[in-house]
DNA sequence: TCATTTTTATGCGGCATCGCAAATAATCCT
DNA sequence: AGGATTATTTGCGATGCCGCATAAAAATGA
């Protein structure tokens, strides 16, 4: 890695974990969404006060966006690792969503969906920076089902496909908060992955 | 209609009209989400004050719900306009489609998506009363699917793609809030009606 | 006309939340 | 060791929001 940043931190040195504050802090924004969720719970689930929270991140806002930033990073590896190409396309994309719908079941309150496509909408019209970030968030899926359909379609084919697959992905995420049980969400990938390798 | 209730109102009349009211609590919730919005900002809105809201409708969940239902009404409307069987099923599919995206493109502060599929997540985890809303939103849309699938395939194949016709419903009131413009949502209608008329 | 019923209007009290400011603490640099 | 810099801690003030309680208003029914 080039020269990472450990340059000399001139005053006082954090006392917290930024990543771990964020990762506190994605938590409950999953669960609750950016509006239900105060600086004061997040600042006593951390230990960290809030104009401490301020100081490092901003303001509400500013660290929901950290969050997703933290939540984006994790789907990323999630993709190089399940759809890098070395096995059949059916078998990627269902070991994909499967891993999806495994993580959208995972909520310690009961089952979330997914970070992005189930709390950023209600705050995408208001805010101009959430919806850019959620439009980032659909993009970025997209281009990983298309990076993996390229392999073997053409172009257009490829990009049409993708656009579908991201669509399951988020219907999964949607179904999986309100509630549909795993078992039925196991079964729409299967017909999804059908519909999606076939023609 | 059978007996409409046009009973005697025994104490003083409504001076407000309640369906006038739900719609403007609609078009509110619709932007912002439950969270986003105050009861202050909806008693303003409509110039009826706080209690008598409070007396007619319950607290702002309930309100809510109300507008859920006003809204999910008029899909049901939409839905037997567009889905009748009277032509194919990919003109039909793709008139329905092009109705959602309209509507979805069509808010007063900019594209809204859905009201069900982009507000009532963020809230599903902690309500109940949410969670099982948004599940009868999307299963109604599913049913509403699989009734005209069913008219040329045979039960489960016709249950699998009204999912995943579902699923491209939900996409697309995500997208649209998230900025995509109609153009490529067009494109996306016309990919996913490709693929659900296939095979 | 008077009692009853229901809605409306006004206002109060409490709670949560956020932003800010001042004082204290920890570390680096000279 | 002492000054400079950045973090932390504590607390205050303002705001927004909700729920409730009370009094006034508008209708019905006898």
């Amino acid at each position: 890695m080039p020269h990472k940043n450990d340059a000399k931190p001139r005053g006082r040195p954090r006392a917290f974990d930024e990543r771990a504050v964020v990762a506190a802090a994605r938590d409950a924004f999953w669960d609750k969404g950016l509006a239900n969720v105060s600086l004061d719970a997040i600042a006593e689930k951390t230990g960290v006060a809030r104009p401490s929270l301020a100081a490092a991140f901003g303001d509400k806002r500013d660290l929901y966006l950290r969050a997703v930033a933290l939540f984006a990073e994790d789907l990323r590896a999630a993709v190089t690792a399940k759809m890098s190409g070395s096995r059949s396309l059916r078998e990627e994309l269902t070991a994909f969503y499967e891993a999806g719908v495994e993580l959208y079941l995972s909520g310690a309150h009961g089952p979330r969906g997914c970070l992005a496509v189930c709390t950023m909408p209600s705050e995408a019209v208001e805010s101009a920076d959430v919806r850019e970030g959620l439009k980032a968030m659909i993009d970025a899926a997209d281009e990983a089902f298309f990076h993996r359909f390229k392999r073997t379609l053409p172009e257009r084919a490829a990009r049409a496909r993708a656009e579908i697959a991201g669509a399951i992905l988020h219907s999964l995420a949607l179904r999986a908060r309100a509630g549909t049980p795993k078992r039925d969400l196991k079964a729409m990938i299967r017909e999804g992955v059908d519909l999606l390798c076939a023609g």
